[in-house]
RNA sequence: GGAGGCGUGGUGCAGUGGUUAGCACACCGGUCUGUCACACCGGAGAUCGCGGGUUCAAGUCCCGUCGCCUCCGCCA
């Protein structure tokens, strides 16, 4: 390399003028004007355009007119001012035009299978198969570069709060409980096997025995199930605990650092403190544990008002333990008898008995309330005049609109009007705009939830989470109702973060081990290193871990993690470029001491 | 495991069962001395994902299959 760089390109601007620089990169674009040539040179800062001219410069043009897009060359030249008429304001070096006097090819490049500048409108598939000409983008670039700036700005913030950064294995040992492992077979003891770490949950633990007290680190975590636009196979982890806390000084450094990260990468602006809500008064008044805020109706409880209904839809299921809760749809008046049989459906499919509908406003067979609205509903003439109010009332239903009702059991009357909200922010724009970040803490998650297909009850958070204090007595006679000390971190209906406080001792976690029906055997087995530790003096202690991917997502504002992650996963988590996952050798196989049942030609 | 969408030159798309499968960009050649989405002229480039079926005739209709994406299940 002859000509080494002195300057970026991105960076040159009219005070520049009449210095000489150096400059590396791509070959954006080049126009050939009968002789009079534009070449746009690109590097990771941004655009500067080269002019070469044949009378000036002969023996460079000679050179420089077969240059093509995409080869990396280097050339030495003078900045000069354009003549004013051609200044580009468009672009941030448009002040200013390079004459080179040197130039220097590195590496020349065949013709592209996509454009860089079209990149993000290509085929994924194409796009991950070429995945380093996808990263020239300088869309990619610069989601790539907000990554960075967000994952510093994290080091930086935990540094100043006095966190060390600890790295914990990869090759550690599988536990139950959890997502699917992924198995690395130990050729050092046949037949066992590893396990790639779904997070680092347990060394973390071990580390505030060790005395540690502040911890963190940026992990690499993996879990073997499918993938989604937000699920990767592998993902990182902003990893963090503490000892000697409770929930309340997790969440404030947590919340503090995710103001600060997210601030200096996306000049984010969150309220503090963050708002929040219990685990109950979310799915109550969202439908899930991770409301989106943006959306701005809400569901209303009407049990109360019709505890005494004649009507048997309602009155059965309230009769039976239930409630009946309804959403308003704003606009929804205008719904199409097929939209309402299909949302019928699909609430059906949720595991309601049925899907109530009111639309108002326009010709309806009722008039209710002292404004008179219309309500048209295959069941308004089941109900009572006080009832329709009510129903009015409480979801402040107004003509235009739609409410949308179901009597069920209380989960799955959340479950399915938190899927009607979400379902209806998207069939009629109810979100706040682009852009708006409404970030919320929900608390008091339940410890334990009943497993039907296991038939045993199993862990919300991970079995190592403490339950609060005065739920304790509960965790034998009616563990459900036990609530844990856990938290998550919701940003406009995406979980970026979760913890809780652990168990710090050893008989409480046995306890919670026995509710969740893992025998004494088996704990020894599985997690005695853990037991172990916490009979020689542990303190309590409590952390959390934030998807760094997701974090990354919502600051860059893509759709996808794939677009902040280097070389991501495709959906059936492969590798086009790489060709991974791949068949291996029959010897590699015999050195692992394992063999193929994969079907004949699946290798 | 289930549902849906997509699959046509390198890329993105169009294509009433019936001529030589069309357009844009990219590519190659040419003209042009102030462009920056340069413009203009010309050229090359496709077994329409794969297999089977219906038909005188299939890119188009039917069945199957593969691939990619999204969602459900799953993801402490």
């Amino acid at each position: 390399m002859r000509l080494e760089r002195s300057a970026w390109c991105g960076d040159l601007r009219s005070a520049d003028a009449g210095s000489e620089v150096t400059l590396c990169g791509w070959v954006d674009s080049a126009r050939d004007h009968g002789g009079l040539l534009f070449i746009d040179l690109r590097d990771r800062t941004g655009l500067a355009q080269l002019v070469i001219d044949p009378l000036r410069s002969g023996a460079l043009w000679e050179q420089a007119k077969d240059w093509r897009v995409e080869w990396t060359v280097g050339v030495r030249g003078s900045v000069r001012l354009r003549q004013e008429q051609s200044r580009n304001p468009k672009l941030p070096t448009g002040e200013v035009e390079i004459e080179p006097v040197d130039a220097e090819v590195y590496g020349r490049a065949r013709p592209l299978p996509f454009g860089i500048d079209v990149g993000g409108e290509v085929e994924e598939s194409i796009r991950l198969r070429y995945r380093y000409l996808d990263l020239r983008r300088p869309v990619l670039q610069g989601n790539l570069r907000l990554r960075h700036v967000l994952t510093k700005a994290v080091r930086d913030h935990l540094d100043a709060a006095g966190f060390y950064e600890i790295e914990t294995p990869t090759l550690t040992r599988s536990t139950p409980e959890g997502a699917r492992d992924y198995l690395v077979p130990a050729r050092t003891a046949p037949g066992h096997f590893y396990a790639l770490p779904q997070s680092p949950q347990l060394y973390k633990q071990l580390l505030m025995v060790a005395g540690f007290e502040r911890y963190f680190q940026i992990a690499r975590c993996w879990r073997d199930e499918d993938l989604r636009a937000d699920r990767q196979p592998e993902f990182t982890q902003i990893d963090i605990e503490m000892s000697f806390v409770g929930p309340e000084q997790v969440m404030t450094l947590a919340e503090d650092m995710v103001r600060h990260a997210c601030g200096k990468a996306a000049r984010v602006v969150l309220p503090d403190p963050l708002p929040r809500l219990t685990y109950a008064e979310a799915m109550a008044r969202f439908g899930s544990d991770k409301p989106d805020l943006r959306i701005g109706v809400e569901i209303a409880d009407l049990t109360a008002a019709f505890l005494s209904t004649e009507f048997k839809g309602f009155g059965g299921a309230i009769g039976s333990g239930g409630v009946l809760r309804a959403l308003r749809v704003p606009g929804g008046a205008a719904l199409a008898r097929r939209e309402l049989d299909a949302l019928t459906v699909e609430a059906r499919q949720r595991g309601a008995g049925g899907l109530a509908w009111f639309l108002l406003g326009g010709e309806g067979e009722r008039r209710v309330g002292a404004a008179g609205v219309a309500v048209r509903s295959p069941i308004a003439k089941f109900l009572s005049d006080g009832e329709l109010e009510a129903l009015l009332g409480a979801t402040a239903g107004r003509p235009g609109d739609a409410v949308l009702a179901v009597a069920d059991r209380r989960d799955v009357a959340a479950a399915v009007l938190g899927w009607l909200r979400l379902w209806a922010a998207d069939r009629f724009g109810l979100r706040e705009s682009e852009g708006v970040w409404r970030a919320l803490w929900v608390t008091d998650f339940p410890l334990l939830q009943w497993d039907p297909d296991q038939g045993r009850f199993v862990a919300v958070h991970h079995p190592f989470t403490a339950p609060r204090a005065e739920d304790l007595a509960l965790l034998e006679t009616e563990p459900a109702a036990v609530r844990a000390q856990a938290y998550d971190m919701v940003v406009n209906g995406t979980e970026v973060g979760g913890g809780s406080i652990r168990i710090h001792d050893r008989a409480m976690q046995a306890r919670v081990f026995a509710a969740l029906g893992i025998s004494d055997a088996d704990a020894a087995d599985k997690f005695g290193f853990l037991l172990e530790a916490l009979s020689f003096g542990a303190p309590p202690h409590g952390g959390i871990a934030f998807g760094l991917d997701r974090l990354a997502m919502m600051c860059a504002g893509a759709d996808t993690i794939r677009d902040v992650i280097a070389f991501p996963k495709n959906a059936r988590a492969g590798d086009p470029m790489t060709g991974a996952p791949s068949v291996v050798s029959p010897g590699q196989l015999r050195d692992l001491f394992i063999r193929s049942l994969a079907p004949s030609g699946q290798a």
